[in-house]
DNA sequence: CTCCAATATATCGTGTACGATAAAATAGTA
DNA sequence: TACTATTTTATCGTACACGATATATTGGAG
C-alpha cells in the first residue's frame, strides 16, 4: 500500500493523478460527517458557498466555477431546492436562464456552517500560508490540464 | 470565475478543498479521451495499473491500495471481467477472499496503454521533478486527513 | 463440536459526474 | 418576417463512490 504510491513503482503523471485522487477522496470524507449536520453533500456545500458570496447567480456561471456541467448541476440544485435552501427561477428577461436564489433557510445556514471551515483546517494540518501555497500550484496543474485537452486532442 | 477560486474570497481550507476538486475533475477529463480507445475509465485504469505491476491481487488489497471500498471496487472489477481484461475467483484457500488476476488481454493491454503516461506528462506540463514534489506534498495532506477522520470525530 | 465473533465480498439506495441528446428561447440572417 | 444558428437548461444512460446492510466463510472460545 505504502510503497504503490509513496514509492516510485508508478510513472510521475501517475503519480500526481493518484495523489489527486485520493487527496480529494479523504477531503471528501473528511468534510462528509462535519456537513451531514447540515444535512449537505460536499458538492451542494461548494454551491451554497458560491450563493452566500453571491446570491442569485444562473446554473451556468454557477457551472463554470465549479468546472461542472448542467446535467450535473440542475438535479443538485434541485436537491438543495428540495432542501429548502435554494429557490430556482427562470430569468424574466430571458426565459432560457435559471437564476439559483437563496431562500431565508439558505441564508441562516450560512451561520450553522461558520464551524464547518475551522474543522476542516484542523484535520488538514497545516499552516494557512502552506495551504495557499500547495493550492496555488494544484491550481496551475488545473490550468494546465484544461487548457490542453480541447487543444491537443 | 477567476476570483472566485484564485481569490481569496474563500478560506484556507475551502480553497484547497475545491483545488484539490476541480484539478481532480481536470485530470480526469484529460485521461477520458485518452482511456476511451482503450475502453477504459480512469479508475477502472487505475486497477490495472496495480494489477500490471502485482497481478492476482486480493479485492481487500486493491481496495486499501486505491482507499475504495468493497462497494465500489466490486462492480468496477466485474465490468474490468466483462470487458475480458481481468479474471475473479474465489481463494482456494479461503474462500471468502476473491483473486483479481489478469488475462491474457489484460496482460496485452499494458503495451497498448505505455503511450498513455507520455500523453498526461505533456498535459500536466511541469517537469517530472517538480510533479514528484507537488506530488509528495499532496501526499502528505492525504495523510494528515485520513488519519484526522476518524480519531477526532 | 457448537456457537459466536471477525473477516471478506457483495448488494442496495442515494448522490455525484459526464457525454450525448433534446427542448425551448433568443439572436442573427436572408 | 421566416429560417437558421446559438445559447441555456434539462433529460437519459453509464459509471463511480459511499454508508448501511447482508451473506458466507473462517477463526476462536467454551
Amino acid at each position: 500500500m505504502e510503497n504503490w504510491f509513496d514509492g516510485r513503482e508508478l510513472n510521475f503523471d501517475e503519480f500526481l493523478c493518484f495523489s489527486l485522487y485520493s487527496a480529494n477522496h479523504a477531503m471528501n470524507r473528511v468534510y462528509t460527517p462535519v456537513l451531514k449536520e447540515l444535512g449537505l453533500t460536499y458538492p451542494q456545500y461548494l454551491v451554497m458557498v458560491a450563493l452566500w458570496q453571491d446570491d442569485g447567480q444562473l446554473v451556468g456561471e454557477l457551472g463554470r466555477k465549479m468546472l461542472l456541467e448542467s446535467s450535473t448541476l440542475t438535479p443538485l440544485v434541485k436537491r438543495l431546492e428540495k432542501l429548502g435552501y435554494v429557490c430556482r427561477q427562470r430569468d424574466a428577461g430571458d426565459e432560457r436562464k435559471v437564476r439559483v436564489t437563496l431562500t431565508t433557510d439558505g441564508h441562516a445556514l450560512r451561520e450553522r456552517a461558520a464551524c464547518v471551515p475551522g474543522q476542516i483546517l484542523e484535520a488538514i494540518g497545516m499552516a494557512p500560508e502552506e495551504i495557499l501555497a500547495l493550492s496555488r500550484q494544484i491550481n496551475k496543474v488545473r490550468k494546465n490540464l484544461t487548457a490542453w485537452s480541447p487543444a491537443q486532442n
